[in-house]
DNA sequence: TGCATAGCTGCGCACCTGCGCAGGTATGGA
DNA sequence: TCCATACCTGCGCAGGTGCGCAGCTATGCA
């Protein structure tokens, strides 16, 4: 197994062996960068209120949301775009109230974890 | 069940009986953020293919894991004292080589939802 | 029709973060 | 003792991010 790229095969290695596990284990780089946008969407507090609010408790509005997470509306508005933007939330639009859930499995997953 | 702070408790609501429900599934501001910081921790590509190899193939060297990332010296050592700081990893001196190993239960267990 | 409200958007600022570079410290072999 | 090496640290820059403010659109009620 010679996984390691040719511009640092050159390097010394501690345990040689080891690093063509390591590479393996970290596995496709699109994957990780993936999980870590993923990650990175969860990473700011007033995001995880609102996606644990709406995941606990199920569809919620907008303004709802602002007053819960004690933010105010802009703000849960331009949360909400990234996570719609993302594919994490979706927003179902009744008259002029708009109600959020968690579409995305994997982040389902994550908010899962959070005791 | 009257959770709305009194700042906000003025504020119209769309389903109030909802909100307080809500309020309760956000939970303690404190652990939102202790688990906001730890998605923060994962949130980097460099740092995730860090601790995805450090999971995988156990205790692993600083040079090797340089090697394996991709990143160079400098900036694995910067991402490994960030995440021992935060107490998710834990490094063994042997000689000249630190091996390092997660030590993180929660930590662990996001990195097992990684595929 | 007029108005209040739910939600969205653009802009700008303050703040943070990742990383490369240069250099420092400590360990072990010649 | 001298040197190579494994790792660490300070600094500075480029780039990104969150959010408040002001203002816009759209819906529904009187």
């Amino acid at each position: 197994m010679h996984l390691v790229p040719a511009d640092r095969a050159d390097r010394r290695t501690i345990d040689g062996h080891r690093v063509c596990d390591a590479i393996a284990a970290i596995g496709d780089p699109d994957d990780v960068r993936t999980w870590s946008d993923r990650f990175a969407l969860l990473a700011d507090p007033n995001r995880l209120s609102l996606l644990l609010a709406l995941h606990r408790t199920g569809p919620l509005a907008v303004s709802d949301l602002a007053i819960a997470s004690g933010m105010n509306d802009p703000a849960v508005s331009q949360a909400l775009r990234l996570l719609r933007a993302a594919g994490v939330v979706a927003g179902d639009k009744e008259g002029r109230v708009v109600r959020y859930r968690v579409v995305d499995e994997a982040v389902r997953g994550l908010l899962k974890q959070v005791s």
